[in-house]
DNA sequence: GTCTATAGGCCGATAGAC
DNA sequence: GTCTATCGGCCTATAGAC
């Protein structure tokens, strides 16, 4: 447990950095040392993603990482400081994806760009993004509070770019936070049905991006 | 769970009949018979939307209805018949709202009648929704099957109002089954995040109407 | 149809050897 | 840092009295 620390701000550093493509190569968890820790991490991941965390065991995440179910609590002091870990980094992740997703000269552009981005990486890091987004309750209240921070700068950056629109004209929308929230969902819900076989993340991020701009446009 | 089979009968007659109002209503279990089954069916409705099916006890659930852990055996042969039981019956009211709101002259009208009234009940039942739409896996697989009939013909019921809108020039649709699964997720997605104090239902049915259509009509 | 009591098993987490 | 062994507790479900 002594290098729990230095994981998180590693993990920190890289994804508020510029390297986009870090956080959405095959190699998210390079960060995560030494190795065993990352095995656990990834395995907690997907059986997050596939039962749920409560239906998870430790001996299944350890099992998973080839090791004894008392080899977990090496690398990590509970359960739920797993699942915290997973979902405060691909919590940051997701910011850092719309932060670097938005440029553009006008704010259908950007918008159109922040679309695409925050879906298709719900698509491509869709056990990720199911933890991230379905087992919130499962968090202590200080932890859950950590994310919260995390997830008001998500609901920002799109809210900022409607009313950016609305206000040069580009836009027009009777309810901001009701859209905000509407279109947020849109890109969340993916993390819900969707499956490799369903089609290519960046192909569902465009279509995405213009039932989006098409929702708000004048 | 003499009473099993008949109550199943009761609830699909409701459902499938023409009174929708029964099913909005603060009475939606009032077909559950006897008193204490259905005080056990609505304390697992809320129980398992709170907390989720894997993080709710058979205790939780009887202490609920203001029973002992043994008596809910009586009612219910296990935990996850109590789950299937709510899934059938969430699943078999969304369809009814749907079909009840699919009226309209024009293509137009019946989308946005279908996206307010699915919305709506999203809300206002988010306590069931919730199950409906995030229990799926803790289903037997043959329960799952039985749901996932259902789950069909609400998919189906949306993309037929797209496909006629596209037909008669209403409509301009790069993508049906796309479009459609996000139509879907606009409305699915609020029994994620609602609550009571977050607005009237009917008026969030209303904005994500307004919302649909701009997706795609010409 | 409700209760008390409990079977039988699995869980998260720890102890201590190597 | 990994293992085997195990603790103490809670879980779903059942037995049997009333």
């Amino acid at each position: 447990m002594r290098c729990l620390a230095k994981r998180l701000l590693s993990f920190t550093r890289l994804v508020q950095g510029v390297n986009v493509s870090a956080v959405t190569s095959p190699l998210v968890w390079e960060h995560v040392q030494p190795a065993a820790a990352r095995r656990l991490l990834t395995g907690a991941v997907d059986a997050f993603a596939e039962r749920g965390y409560q239906a998870t065991t430790t001996r299944d995440i350890a099992s998973r990482a080839g090791m004894s179910p008392a080899a977990l609590y090496v690398h990590y002091p509970s359960k739920e400081r797993l699942l915290f870990e997973i979902s405060l980094y691909g919590h940051n992740a997701a910011l850092e994806v719309l932060r670097s997703a938005d440029a553009g000269s006008t704010p259908a552009d950007r918008l159109r760009s922040l679309v695409a981005a925050f879906t298709a990486w719900h698509a491509e890091h869709h056990t990720i993004a199911r933890v991230v987004q379905y087992e919130l309750v499962a968090l202590t209240p200080e932890h859950l509070a950590e994310v919260a921070v995390i997830r008001r700068a998500i609901s920002t950056q799109i809210e900022q770019v409607l009313a950016d629109g609305v206000r040069d004209g580009s836009f027009a929308v009777a309810d901001l936070p009701g859209t905000t929230l509407a279109v947020l969902s849109l890109s969340i819900d993916v993390a819900r049905w969707y499956t490799p076989h369903r089609g290519d993340p960046a192909a569902l991020g465009k279509l995405y991006a213009d039932l989006a701009h098409r929702m708000v446009q004048t």
